[in-house]
DNA sequence: GATAGACCCTCAAGTAACTTGAGGTTCAAG
DNA sequence: CTTGAACCTCAAGTTACTTGAGGGTCTATC
């Protein structure tokens, strides 16, 4: 089997070589084996690892929660309900967002909406966005 | 008029210290006035700027983006369309991730709702969020 | 006047998650 | 052998702050 050197790692897993040194620099990643001109030297075990790790970057977890996780996969003396509690703790972070953003999307398209009603191409310092941002919360 | 020191125009605007010497630093607020002690004064213009910023910072508009908006409050020769198409900008970038946010919280409940199903508690390694989170994207 | 606590100052480094750049080595193809 | 691509380490940059060290100023109280 032979092994993968860290371009082709990252190919097959959607990131990038910096990225995986970044990830081994702060022990997500076993250091690599190295070979004999002392590059990066990768097997499948790393493919699962850092596919892994990338699935979870995707879906938002923190680096510090892709690290619980990770441990989770690897300790059969672990429940899976620590693994519910941090996807149940990042769904929570993710709904508090989206309701955030939902405030702002209302609130900037309401901003537009008035400029297109009433400055018609105005000076700057007249526009009705300036106008609504300017005033205290 | 007296003059307000840094404390008292962050509580003013809603902000901390530190954040009103770093806007004065990458050049988003103006170098302050200086009392005889060296301290910074400040006075309602003062007020004004970083109130505006500030609400700024909250639709979340980038410092970038702040600073161009800055810059058109005070520039009667530039157009309120300038403004327009920084808040149309953020806009569409505050929707694209709405949307995002959107796929990540159906996935996360989905994954929880499935563990609720079938793990029942079991061994870390053997839990299905862990398991879709293995799975290549 | 002395003291103490709150607030101020500058400077620099830290945060999270990468990304980029400098300077040098290895590898594989021609 | 040469060349260009990919690899290496180390350090700094990105964004928007935040924190910490070490020292100065201000104000109220005694």
């Amino acid at each position: 089997m032979p092994h993968l050197r860290i371009g082709a790692l990252a190919a097959r897993t959607g990131t990038n070589a910096p990225t995986i040194r970044y990830y081994e620099e702060i022990g997500l990643l076993r250091p690599a084996d190295r070979d004999a001109g002392g590059q990066r030297a990768y097997g499948e075990q790393d493919v699962k690892r850092l596919t892994f790790i990338r699935r979870c970057r995707e879906f938002g977890f923190s680096i510090e929660q892709v690290r619980s996780l990770v441990a989770l996969v690897q300790d059969r003396e672990r429940s899976c309900m620590d693994a519910r509690n941090v996807a149940q703790e990042h769904l929570l972070a993710v709904r508090a967002k989206l309701n955030e953003l939902k405030g702002l999307e209302r609130s900037i398209a309401g901003f537009i909406a008035t400029c297109d009603a009433s400055c018609a191409g105005g000076p700057g310092p007249d526009c009705a966005i300036l106008e609504d941002l300017a005033r205290p919360s």
